[in-house]
DNA sequence: CAAGTGCATACTACTGAGTATGTTGTTGAC
DNA sequence: GTCAACAACATACTCAGTAGTATGCACTTG
C-alpha cells in the first residue's frame, strides 16, 4: 500500500474538497490542461494547500484515481453476490456499474483517462509502483465482470461466448458514459435508473443464452 | 468549408507526413501533453515546417480530426447501401467501423478526443466555427446508425429500443476500441477481422428481434 | 531573375510545476 | 498558563518548457 497522500485531515473539510475539486477539473479539462493554479482557484484557495497534501500533481491525479475506483468497487462488489444466474447477477453488476458512473461522473472520468497513462512517463520509482498498482485495481475490477460472466456460461444462462472480448465490448459501452453523459439540471435518480437498465439491457441480451 | 490548412502539397509527401505524425503523438500523449516540438521532432524537423502549413497547434489538431472523420464516413458509408434488412446493414456497417477504428488508431484517437472537447474554450471565433463543423460531422455519423437502426425497427429485424440510447451503447463498445486496443506487432488483417466480428456480434445480438 | 515555396534558426513572452519561506492558529508537555 | 512544536495554509519566488513570431536561406518556378 503505497501512500502520496502526505496527511489526511480528520474533520473531512481540507482532502475531500481538494480531491472533490480536483476531480471536477480533470473532467472537464483532462490533466494535462489542467493547472494545479486552476484547481486551487477553483477551491478559493491557493496552491500552498494543495501541495501541503500532495507532493506533485500526478500524485493528485492518482488519488483521484484511486477514489474513483475505490468507488466502482463500492458499487459493483455489493450486487456480485446476490442470488440468481450468472445472467442475473452480471445484469445487476452492469446496473451498478452503469450509475456508479453517472453518480460520480468526475471521478471516474478521472479513472477513465488513467486508462491512457499506462504507458506514461511516470518521472518517479514511486508513481510507477503507484500507477502499475491501480492498473492492477483496475484489472481486478474487470476481473469481477469475466468471472460472473463464465460463471454465467457454466450455468447455461449466458452463451458461450469469448469472455475477455465481451467483457470489454459490454464495460465499454458503459464507460461511454464518461464521454458522453452530462447530468440535466432537472435530472433524477429515476431518470439515471432508466438510462442504466436501457443501456444494460441491450448488452445482457446481447450475452443471454 | 472552412480552411485551415495554408497549404495543400501536391506531391504527398509534407502534409500527409505532418498529419500522421501529429495523429501518433496525439494519440499517445493528448492533445494538451503534446507540443509542437514533439511533431516536429518525431519528423526529423523543427516548428517551421509544421507552422509553415498550419497557424497553430489547434488548427492542426481540428486538421486530424477531420481526417479522422473522413475516414470513418468512408468506411462506414459504402457498405450502409448494400442488400438486407435493417439488422443486417447495421452489422456491416459496425464491423466497418470496428476495423476502422483499429486501422486507423491514431486518427480515431484523435476523434474521440476531440469529443471532450465540445466545451473548449477555443479562442478565436474561425476556431469555434471549424469545432462546431467538427461537431456536426460527428452527429451526422452518429445519424447514419440511428438512421439504420430505425429501418430495422421497421422492418422488423430489430427490436422494438430506444435508438438514441443504443446507437450511443453500441457505438460506445465500438470506440472504447481506441482506449483498450493495440495492435499486436504480428497481427494480420484476418485477426483484425475477427476481433471486430465478435464484438459487433454481440451488440447485434443485442438488438435483433 | 524576381517572386514565391519550403523549410530552419533564433528569438519572445508567458504559463505553470515545484520550492522556499512566512504567518496564523492549535495542541500537548511541563 | 505558557511555550515549543507542528499543522494548515498563503505569498513570493525560480526555472524549465512551450506556443507563436520574425527572419534567414536554399531551391524552384514562371
Amino acid at each position: 500500500m503505497i501512500e502520496n497522500r502526505r496527511q489526511v485531515r480528520t474533520d473531512g473539510t481540507g482532502n475531500a474538497d481538494i480531491l472533490e475539486t480536483a476531480a471536477q477539473c480533470f473532467m472537464e479539462q483532462g490533466f494535462s490542461a489542467t493547472s494545479i493554479d486552476d484547481v486551487a482557484r477553483r477551491l478559493g484557495a491557493t496552491k500552498g494547500r494543495i501541495y501541503h497534501y500532495y507532493s506533485s500533481k500526478t500524485d493528485l491525479f492518482f488519488d483521484v484515481h484511486r477514489e474513483g475506483l475505490e468507488r466502482l468497487f463500492q458499487a459493483v462488489e455489493p450486487v456480485m453476490g446476490i442470488e440468481g444466474s450468472g445472467v442475473v447477477r452480471l445484469r445487476a453488476m452492469l446496473t451498478a456499474h452503469a450509475m456508479a458512473m453517472m453518480t460520480n461522473a468526475a471521478f471516474e472520468a478521472v479513472v477513465v483517462q488513467g486508462v491512457h497513462m499506462h504507458r506514461m512517463a511516470a518521472t518517479t520509482p514511486d508513481q510507477r509502483r503507484t500507477l502499475d498498482d491501480l492498473i492492477a485495481i483496475r484489472r481486478r475490477f474487470e476481473g469481477l465482470f469475466k468471472q460472473v460472466l463464465q460463471e454465467g456460461v457454466d450455468d447455461g444462462s449466458i452463451r458461450n461466448i469469448d469472455i475477455s472480448i465481451s467483457a470489454k465490448a459490454m464495460l465499454g459501452a458503459i464507460n461511454w458514459l464518461s464521454v458522453w453523459y452530462r447530468p440535466a439540471s432537472d435530472e433524477t435518480e429515476m431518470d439515471r435508473q432508466m438510462l442504466a437498465e436501457r443501456i444494460v439491457t441491450t448488452q445482457i441480451d446481447g450475452v443471454r443464452s
